[in-house]
RNA sequence: GGGCUUGUAGCUCAGGUGGUUAGAGCGCUACACUGAUAAUGUAGAGGUCCGUGGUUCGAGUCCACGCAGGCCCA
């Protein structure tokens, strides 16, 4: 049997042919059957949805996620790994609509909710296919064959269960929030219906500076001592003015200044204090009125005097109170207090923002962060509504302006003279009550109804709550029990996302998604949360009883709508209950994947035991506030548990200018074509090798080119060259190991630098860091394995007899590409295997069928010798020495040459080099190195302060001191080592003593000799060329000539040859005579024969001595 | 606008707790080597460590404020 020979390698072809091996073999399968009773590691499959195709991005998040399921699979864990598809949420619709050439509106009239959910169903596994295949391509396992899929009802039974454990702990709540509203349409619009092109106008709008009266009590005591006797007023501006009755709060920034100022109310004329940002006095206050005295103001002068009397930072205001600004209705709960917001800026305004809970996202957010209530009235079903009804109109508790318009939405004629909007009427009625400091008409863009033209408001819209900020703390805490990769996106990104937590608006008014399963009498006094499809039958059976409903459930029914909303149920008093219309938030339904994807709790109690919570997760870094969020929520509500140990939040996959990819630009990469033309495994290992994952990678192929010829090129030469020689020794591995003992120092070496690699990588896959592992297994196979082992120990694989040594060489490269194709194949799956493979079929050593079988290495720590890699270092630096002074003195490598000296500053350092002083002196051909120590008494030294010491010593005297130890003669330098101290004395008196752990003293320079120093170490070289070393060198060229001429002549390795030579050179004549059987044994010639007249000769010319080469095969 | 994040050679990236001469690979140039050869070695060129201020004897590293890119949220 022999090893696999390749000429030009096909990478791709290698992924293909290992797929179709894992295949019939059942690898996967087997990866985790075989670890069947073993400890689970458990992972969960983040859903892709598969409305649209896949990315390189894709390729990118699955490879981390794969990585670590195959290490722990190769640690003995078993990992299952269910697959997912995410298969609701509004990028379906939008992209349904889009093919029929519908809107929303469309739905329910020219397309039935039943068609139209059928067609969404239809579309969203549309390229499962291409997923499918992309998934086996990349080598990502994942079980295919038994996903789970959020619209199946098994999955959306699972999901009404959780709902109902939500709802029966007193979790799920209707509420209102914030969203874009359509008075003149009646109706809610979507974020993007609102990004329709011509919805943001232009338009002219009242806008308002109202002076909101300070309190005066303890907190806001500050503001009244500079204030004297004046009232004090914050001053805050709105576009809006219609809103002021809303008023609840006013929000300043944490940070920002702000300044009290004392002037005139330009209406009013009363003297008046107002509170404003620092940065935006020159708004309100002219510079020409800067100088003018308070008491030259009469009523009605246009330069109005100002001073400013105080000045704050807007943590110093919190909490202060003022009077309600327009009291039409009384709030229930304290309000009308200043708090922070994090959103407001001194871009425009006053750095002060007016707070209508009930008509802004931002206000209703922190408002209710920091309990401030809204005002709302109570309607005719009990119900609190905002101050403005769903046409837009004031309710009649707001007296003055009772069922105006709040903006024109029944088309009064705006250029009739008496035409006069709300906001102008308020700002009248504010000017007249000394509470308007400015009123001005305002250009800003406003967002519009796309279908009514008429401006939209922001309003206060029914909704379902999940109330999560009731278990915030609970989930901070769980929180920092996970690790998070980057540590960053867990504390910050995520951390401070729970900080500001607010209720998990759970509503969507859509068509294809999870229905809400709850069940209201009109009145909304009587409700029923459904949490299977049993308790739906048995609630359908009453109402079959009661008669509103006609039959009872059918066995095969879908959860979706329109059909659930068909149902009708009976409330506990007989009254018909509606489902509410709403479903509910695609996150939901990903985010109950750990149990749904078992069908628990309805059944699967055990296998859901077994797999909860993950240990491990990977998305992008854009899930955090998405799928991390809702997996950690659903966890701690529902199991007071966290849903994952570890995640990795990885980043984009940009374009190689750091650019979006998009299909529209058309800069995204295929992943296709990537792996058709790289290989899956090249395009894993520089995806991971190139940043780590968290990291934002711009993906160049010219990178998975490099990936390709420097790693997977050297590791596949590297086979090669064991291959080739092995199958001509027939080596098989079948003979005992050879005890590490008696093996070569670099065997042993690269033995020891091999358990040192076992072990780094296994720290670093531990640790989530897969790109560091993937640096160190690419460094250890290009600079340790071939760079170094492999080139210094050539000779030993082709020379010579099979005998311990060689056997010794064979076992331990093989070790070495075995251990390394078992490290690497998490990472690079196809090409490792094959490699595991290639080399097992010949050894059979292992009864693995594939590596993705077998265990992770070991590492043995007798077998790390840190002594042995520091003297190979050593070996390798003063190698690079040597060869950067002969090029210096252009003497090439074949010249042989009789030394080196080394100067070594201790024992150690010399029975170190000792030690490998024989590879040296083969590496860069030198006969002998010789050492010197101070006896020796030429060198020079070199000393060099240690700064970190000295300066904790010497603090600002550093300076000095480094500069008086730099200009220390060699005479100083031998007394501060002889005496163990040396002592400066600076300016006559002060004295200084440095000790030798002060300083560096390395030796850099031998006089008279070709020294180069790197560090520590110097090396000089000896360049005198003896007759004979001169002689050596003309045989190491004939024998590099004569190689030449075997492979010119095609020659296979182990063919025999006959030499004749012919030269007039006496060099030439000496140098064959004396190294005769040195150039037979290398270029194994069996007959070497001097003559004259050679038939067939080649010329040759040896640094201008010419001489006739003639080569033949012996038989 | 807010939170998080990135910025080091032409390109991709390293640079624990601050230490004086900032590294690697690729690419480029020159030379060498030649039974791993589409490999390898040596040398060279190439840096305002994003900017400005600060702390310090000393800052790529710590602090502040900016600039530019990215993600998420408004």
């Amino acid at each position: 049997m022999k090893y696999n020979e390749y000429k030009n390698l096909d990478y791709a072809r290698v992924g293909e042919d290992i797929l179709k091996y894992w295949k019939e073999n059942r690898i996967f399968e087997q990866s985790v059957e075989t670890r069947e009773g073993q400890p689970t590691f458990v992972f969960y499959e983040g859903p892709p949805s598969a409305n649209g195709t896949p990315g390189i991005h894709h390729v990118m998040a699955r490879a981390v996620k794969d990585i670590f399921c195959r290490y722990k699979t190769l640690q003995g864990f078993q990992v299952n790994r269910k697959g997912g598809w995410d298969t609701h949420g509004l990028p379906v619709e939008l992209q349904v609509e889009k093919e029929l050439g519908i809107t929303k509106e469309d739905i329910g009239k020219k397309i039935s909710v039943e068609e139209y959910n059928a067609r969404c169903r239809e579309t969203v596994m549309r390229f499962k296919s291409q997923w499918d295949d992309l998934t086996e391509k990349m080598g990502y396992w994942v079980d295919l064959d038994q996903p789970y899929i959020t619209f199946e009802n098994d999955y959306i039974e699972s999901v009404w269960a959780l709902l109902k454990k939500l709802y029966d702990k007193g979790y799920l709540y209707k509420g209102y929030t914030i969203q874009p509203f359509s008075p003149a349409a009646g109706t809610g619009l979507s974020s993007h219906e609102l990004n329709q092109p011509g919805t943001y106008k232009d338009v002219k709008d009242t806008t308002i500076v109202a002076q909101f009266k300070v309190k005066q009590n303890e907190a806001s005591e500050k503001l009244f001592t500079a204030a004297n006797s004046d009232d004090v007023y914050f001053l805050a501006w709105t576009t809006t003015p219609w809103t002021l009755p809303s008023n609840s709060a006013l929000a300043v920034g944490k940070g920002i200044r702000y300044v009290q100022v004392k002037t005139f109310n330009p209406y009013t004329h009363l003297p008046v204090q107002v509170i404003l940002a620092k940065d935006l006095i020159g708004r309100f206050f002219s510079e020409k009125s800067a100088g003018l005295k308070f008491e030259d103001y009469k009523p009605g002068d246009k330069q109005i005097p100002f001073e400013v009397v105080a000045e704050y930072v807007g943590s110093d205001l919190n909490g202060i109170e003022y009077e309600q600004l327009m009291p039409y209705v009384q709030p229930d709960t304290p309000a009308f207090r200043v708090i922070i917001g994090d959103f407001v800026t001194t871009e425009d305004g006053t750095g002060i923002v007016h707070i209508a809970p009930t008509f802004g996202a931002d206000d209703f957010r922190t408002a209710a962060q920091q309990n401030i209530p809204a005002i709302t009235v109570v309607d005719d079903m009990g119900k609190a509504v905002p101050l403005v009804d769903r046409q837009g109109r004031f309710v009649p508790e707001v007296t003055d302006y009772a069922g105006k318009y709040v903006k024109n939405y029944d088309g009064q004629d705006e250029s009739h003279a008496d035409y006069k909007t709300v906001d102008v009427q308020i700002a009248i009625k504010l000017k007249e009550e000394n509470k308007a400091f400015k009123v001005e008409k305002y250009e800003h863009t406003y967002p519009h109804c796309w279908r009514t033209d008429k401006p939209i408001l922001y309003y206060p819209l029914d909704s379902w709550f999940i109330k999560t900020t009731s278990v915030k703390h609970r989930m901070i805490e769980l929180n920092n029990t996970i690790n998070w990769k980057p540590e960053s996106t867990g504390a910050g990104r995520f951390g401070n996302w729970l900080e500001n937590l607010v209720d998990w608006n759970l509503s969507r008014s859509r068509y294809w998604g999870t229905p809400l399963p709850i069940w209201r009498t009109e009145d909304g006094t009587e409700e029923i949360c459904i949490g299977s499809i049993e308790q739906l039958a048995e609630e359908i059976d009453r109402a079959v009883d009661a008669g509103l409903m006609a039959e009872p459930l059918p066995a095969s029914f879908d959860l979706h709508r329109p059909f659930v909303d068909n149902i009708i149920l009976k409330s506990n008093h007989g009254k018909p209950m509606y489902r509410e219309t709403d479903l509910i938030d695609v996150w939901f339904d990903s985010g109950a994947m750990p149990y749904a994807q078992w069908h628990y709790p309805i059944e699967n109690k055990d296998q859901f035991k077994k797999n909860f919570p993950a240990d491990f997760i990977a998305e992008g870094v854009d899930q955090t506030r998405g799928w991390f969020f809702t997996l950690h929520a659903l966890a701690v509500m529902l199991e007071d548990s966290v849903a994952f140990k570890n995640v990795i939040a990885n980043g984009l996959v940009l374009d190689k200018n750091g650019n979006k990819m998009s299909k529209r630009l058309g800069n995204a990469v295929d992943p296709f074509e990537t792996i058709g033309k790289f290989g899956p495994d090249a395009t894993r290992w520089y995806m991971i090798v190139n940043a780590p994952p968290w990291d934002n990678l711009k993906f160049n192929t010219d990178g998975v080119t490099e990936v390709q010829r420097r790693f997977f090129g050297t590791l596949q030469n590297t086979y090669s060259f064991f291959a080739l020689y092995a199958n001509l020794d027939n080596f098989t591995f079948a003979e005992a190991e050879v005890p590490v003992e008696r093996r070569t120092e670099s065997d042993r070496w690269i033995i020891s630098k091999l358990n040192s690699l076992v072990k780094v990588v296994e720290n670093y896959f531990d640790d989530y860091d897969p790109t560091k592992a993937a640096r160190a297994i690419q460094d250890f196979v290009t600079d340790d394995l071939s760079n170094w082992y492999v080139r210094l120990n050539r000779k030993r694989f082709w020379k010579g007899e099979y005998n311990e040594d060689k056997m010794a060489a064979y076992q331990t490269l093989y070790t070495c590409l075995e251990t390394v194709a078992k490290l690497a194949s998490p990472i690079a799956p196809f090409y490792m295997d094959q490699l595991f493979l290639d080399l097992n079929k010949v050894s059979g050593k292992s009864n693995s069928q594939s590596v993705h079988l077998e265990r992770y290495p070991k590492a043995v720590e007798n077998l790390i010798d840190a002594d042995l890699e520091e003297r190979m270092a050593l070996a390798q630096t003063i190698s690079s020495l040597v060869h950067s002074l002969r090029k210096k003195h252009t003497i090439k490598v074949r010249q042989p040459l009789s030394r080196i000296m080394m100067p070594v500053l201790t024992d150690k350092m010399r029975e170190q080099i000792a030690a490998v002083a024989d590879l040296i002196q083969t590496e860069v051909n030198v006969k002998n190195i010789e050492f010197m120590d101070d006896s020796s008494a030429v060198l020079v030294k070199k000393i060099k302060p240690n700064f970190k010491r000295l300066g904790q010593i010497f603090g600002p005297k550093l300076k000095v001191v480094g500069a008086a130890i730099q200009g220390m003669s060699q005479e100083d330098i031998a007394t501060l080592e002889r005496e163990n101290g040396f002592a400066f004395i600076f300016d006559e008196k002060e004295e200084v003593i440095i000790t030798p752990e002060d300083v560096e003293i390395s030796s850099e320079d031998i006089p008279g000799w070709l020294v180069a120093s790197e560090g520590k170490i110097t090396v000089a070289l000896d360049t005198t060329i003896s007759e004979e070393l001169k002689q050596e060198g003309i045989a190491r060229d004939l024998v590099n000539r004569i190689q030449n001429l075997r492979k010119d002549a095609g020659l296979e390795v182990q063919d025999k040859i006959n030499l004749e030579i012919e030269s007039e050179n006496a060099d030439v004549k000496a140098a064959v005579d004396y190294f005769r059987n040195y150039i037979c044994e290398e270029t194994q010639a069996v007959n070497f024969e001097v003559k004259n007249g050679i038939e067939n000769a080649t010329e040759i010319d040896l640094d201008g001595m010419l001489l006739k080469l003639g080569l033949t095969i012996a038989k």
